[in-house]
DNA sequence: CTTTTACCCTATAGTTTTAATAGATTTTAA
DNA sequence: TTAAAATCTATTAAAACTATAGGGTAAAAG
């Protein structure tokens, strides 16, 4: 399942995309066109802003605004931050590796040839996904 | 992130298949092979029984058994089971659709377009492996 | 100096996951 | 017919995670 903080997230993201302008959108703007709970937004951007999307303006006239071309954002990338591992387990993630401490031999694991597999494909969707491409 | 059901249930399914003989194999046996907790493989393998995936015998001599071939043993069906659905986001789930209560049209939605790409290229991946591509 | 906004910290209800516990039931074999 | 070997069932519980709410702080603008 995919949580609501990414899919949150991704909303943010496309809609701060599709305004286009660079002022600085408020984060209950957000919130109310999109439908989500506003203090569970805030925190969500604040954590696209730490990760280096976003940018932000305090008071009057402040908000939140893209720092990237929408071209130049990746899923993968926001994705990670947002969801954390792409992969399903974490003996065949690329960024979060770890051992799975019940499995002597990955290479016979049966879990693992397939969630490889499932991982690479997910990867690919990411890869050729930026968030320009949400939008059209 | 793959739960440990799913993950026991496949290894012990690929145990089951790999072990080949027709004679029903205990679930202390699994259980051990593949350092999973007894009682939770327990429960585990009773859901696979129950979705047809194995029969079972009680009493001394018995166990559990595959019923199909494990080339007739899809993943997608296997994952249905154990993981639940495929999809990351009810709205894109072939067998288990739900509307998001927060998004006024589908068509529209950046997630919905993303999530719709990964379930396709995940379903695809579970449609090519059955239990015995697992196994060589 | 007041308003507006983002920022930050904490708490919490609810759910899901991952089992552990205890026993009931069925089958086989001695 | 008894005992042992298994599966079955139900209940409970700890832990982790999710999705929010509340309340206060800091900064920017006018």
């Amino acid at each position: 399942m995919l949580s609501k903080k990414t899919k949150y997230g991704l909303k943010a993201l496309t809609y701060l995309a599709s305004v286009d302008s660079k002022e600085p959108v408020q984060i209950a703007e957000i919130a109310k066109n999109e439908n989500i709970s506003q203090k569970f937004l805030e925190s969500i951007l604040l954590t696209l802003r730490r990760n280096g999307f976003l940018g932000s303006k305090k008071g009057k006239g402040g908000g939140y605004y893209l720092i990237k071309k929408p071209e130049e954002i990746q899923m993968t990338s926001v994705m990670r931050v947002l969801e954390g591992p792409i992969a399903m387990v974490p003996c065949v993630s690329l960024n979060f590796y770890e051992k799975c401490d019940d499995c002597p031999d990955e290479n016979k694991c049966s879990v693992h040839k397939l969630m490889l597999q499932v991982r690479d494909s997910a990867l690919e969707v990411y890869r050729n996904n930026t968030l320009a491409d949400l939008i059209s």
